[in-house]
DNA sequence: TTATTTATACTCAAAATGAGCATAATTGAG
DNA sequence: CTCAATTATGCTCATTTTGAGTATAAATAA
């Protein structure tokens, strides 16, 4: 972005979408294949400045026709204009901005199609079942060992990983994939020719062009969002138990949580209120809420702050 | 964004940087004034993807070298592609995409040029001295007014302005500037033919093509930031007494806070330490603090929660 | 010396949080 | 029909955190 003369190189905005949805005790997104390609793929399209007025409604209604999802909530991530990173092999002559999108979609309005476990490329993130094993076996000593020729990287490192418990920071998604992906942990990585491939460590399933990368900024916004506004309710249906709202949000989070707490919580937020109706299910009936849009709280909005899993083990 | 078929439309991507710095009691930002127009605007240039390796890398240096500011955060912002909204009477017949930044800067290594004050293009969102003023005198009756006609606009209205006392969001700096400009009441929306204009109603100090949206995401965004990241350190100096980490906060977020409680949460945080140095001033002298990059604390690195100011009163 | 100004220390009640225990309302097995 | 298992919901309680003061300390200016 230099002074004057704007250098007449072809730029090429594409538009890539990561569309969310909790379904089956899973946290998926929606995946495509291409014939010959194992790695699957983000939705994503050229964006057309002549033919749309703005990229989101162009957006929600290009992936309403071709990708068959309604969409819930969509939200801008982030512009990715990194040159000579990602996208080698690639042949087209012009430059591609990319422009990533988070988008999310009730399991009911979701369509058919392929949907992939997110956490699967992920293994890391989840903690749902406790602190992943992956971490302790494979990523901490493979970073200590990188951090020997990249000592400046340690701070980031300590950050994004912690060094003990309870200093896992799980907003910082794409910091973690990012450290990974240098310290040539990740397969897009090699496949870059960053690094010298070693696919026994390879972490998570690959995918194409920089679209994990476009996932890890989707999962830690939508992390970091959910505390502080009610974007949970774009995940479940109209009418959801607590129970199922607090599974949503385990999932998101990838923690788990008290369940007398959140039930406090969220009756306290002022988001949802008793529909009278009751589910059938294993055991006692649970109530079914439904979000409250003209919410009466005092606090504008808020969100949801987080509570149990891991302990929060305070230095003696 | 359509199926196949990549439209050969020609795009140019500009990078428009909103430079934040607080100097002198004010939250400044770095304004640009062209010949033979009133409203000023912010730095912006085009992006050149063949000669720059990432868009933030070459902001930087690109923001040393012509507009003589040593940025300390930066952090991408939106991008933003309406068509036909902003941008009207321009004459080229590219498509313009423009990539907003937000930048933070001390006051020490911000050169000369010119700074202007930010609350003067956004009156309505600086509660440090209590509720302003043209909130009750003009935006709410005007709004109350348009919203005959669009009142399909209430939700959006009541969560951007609250009706009564402490609903007020300040992190919803972007909502409210968008609706004051739907509403007509932003001499910019004149401008884009969008309304007829009702000058003697114009709010703020009008600003070039769509700078002043981009001023507020950037203002949003960093009271959000706030929050949950340290990035307050990035506008102040070195070494500083609480009192002006303090005045700081207050200039971010437009309002006051209480003295004794910020210094305990500050002090907790872990973020600042004593560098048993002393200031000289007016009454008593402070200790100054200096930015405590490794922070030992269990949590990984939080923010700053806002208290004071505005009431918290709550319905009786 | 004294009033003024700013910084810092402490207190205290109210609210929020983290962790349990206790009870209620179902279904499925015997 | 009764009991065990299962899930939902209600409630308590100690601890922290927050909001709002009061009190004291260390300068400068008159």
């Amino acid at each position: 972005m230099p002074m004057s003369d704007s250098g007449n190189t072809d730029i090429l905005i594409d538009i890539s979408t990561a569309i969310l949805r909790a379904h089956e005790g899973e946290l998926q997104f929606r995946a495509l294949e291409d014939a010959g390609k194992s790695a699957k793929r983000l939705p994503f399209g050229p964006f057309m400045p002549d033919r749309h007025r703005t990229m989101e409604i162009s957006l929600r209604q290009w992936v309403r026709e071709q990708v068959g999802v309604d969409l819930a909530h969509v939200e801008q991530l982030y512009t990715f204009a990194d040159q000579g990173r990602y996208r080698s092999g690639e042949s087209d002559e012009r430059h591609v901005v990319s422009v990533g999108y988070l988008a999310l979609a009730r399991a009911e309005d979701a369509g058919g199609g392929a949907w992939d476990n997110l956490y699967r490329h992920f293994p890391w993130e989840d903690w749902r079942n406790g602190r992943p094993d992956v971490l302790d076996a494979v990523i901490l000593p493979a970073l200590d060992n990188w951090l020997g020729q990249h000592d400046h990287a340690a701070e980031r490192v300590r950050l994004a990983f912690g060094r003990s418990e309870a200093q896992w920071d799980e907003e910082f998604v794409l910091e973690r994939y990012e450290l990974l992906y240098q310290a040539g942990l990740i397969e897009e990585a090699a496949r870059d020719g960053r690094i010298t491939p070693p696919p026994q460590m390879a972490l998570g399933a690959p995918m194409q062009l920089d679209h994990r990368r476009i996932l890890a900024t989707a999962l830690g916004r939508l992390r970091g969002k959910l505390k502080y506004r009610p974007v949970l309710f774009d995940l479940v249906p109209d009418r959801f138990t607590l129970r199922a709202l607090q599974e949503t949000t385990e999932l998101v989070i990838g923690a788990s949580l008290h369940k007398q707490n959140f039930r406090r919580l969220v009756e306290k937020s002022g988001f949802v209120e008793a529909t009278g109706e009751t589910n059938r299910a294993r055991g006692r009936p649970a109530e079914l809420f439904r979000f409250r849009h003209g919410n009466r709280a005092d606090r504008p909005l808020a969100g949801l702050r987080v509570s149990g899993g891991r302990k929060t083990s305070r230095a003696p």
